[in-house]
DNA sequence: GTTATATTTGCAACAGCGTTGCAAATCCTT
DNA sequence: AAGGATTTGCAACGCTGTTGCAAATATAAC
């Protein structure tokens, strides 16, 4: 709890319901969460553009991260603390069976050679396939 | 031309003149492209809705594949031969000052170890950075 | 604690992507 | 050239995300 009024502090966000409410939303979550999970979660007691601002400055900020899934679904997530944004290597985990994204690593992994002329400044990787739960 | 009705004729799809176009466009484009980029290159002259149509069916027959980007923005591209479905591993690479997305390889690279519990079926990854002909 | 200013919220409206239902047009077979 | 099956266009819709503006709330100053 008190790490989340921190967390607003350190980016100079005001303590308001709905910040606060996101922000644990997402940390209990275990996965990623699209922008109508976390209406769900908060009961709709908040308007969908109010949510929508929210991300969009938690994101602006790096409190936040989005993952881009296939169709164009779009999710959120916390993210692990003090992520560099430019040089970064992120790996997310889509399930096909349960569809829950996780977020496994933010640390560096092999990637591979790009043609001549290519400079790669981040790397995202997507993984697909069955998750922990789902695999019985 | 011959290989676009050959690519048709084994997926069993009817040689119309929107999926004759849809795929020489997509052949000779270098780069993936939106729904509306299609659209606007081939004159404005078929409904959304073909278009949409047309792409699912591609989608379906794996003759064209989908990538999709951070903000939900998705584009299509043709599939480099006879990829197989599941398994699989790509590569693509989105520009940062043009906004191009390159396919890059559906050839396996090495990946990072998962958290136990989590089974891997196939691999997308995405890297950003500066393109070829943005490298100066 | 009260006032004043800046920020945040809700509402209404809008834009874009992708889908469905149905009727008209086109394609493939014979 | 005629038949039925497939494809296309149109209208309408749902969902995600955005903007403008007025009301509500938070922050700072007194």
């Amino acid at each position: 709890m008190n790490d989340i009024y921190a967390l607003l502090e350190e980016n100079n966000l005001s303590r308001t319901p709905c910040r606060v409410e996101i922000l644990k939303t997402l940390s209990h979550a275990g996965v990623a969460l699209s922008e109508s999970e976390i209406r769900d979660k908060l009961g709709y007691n908040y308007d969908r553009t109010t949510v929508y601002r929210t991300l969009r400055n938690f994101l602006n900020q790096n409190v936040i991260h989005s993952i881009s899934l296939e169709g164009g679904e779009v999710r959120y997530a916390m993210t692990p603390h003090k992520d560099k944004p430019h040089g970064s290597h992120h790996v997310h985990f889509y399930c096909n069976q349960c569809s829950g994204v996780y977020c496994i690593s933010h640390k560096p992994f092999d990637t591979p050679q790009l043609p001549a002329g290519f400079s790669p400044e981040n790397y995202d990787l997507l993984v697909h396939g069955k998750c922990k739960k789902c695999t019985v």
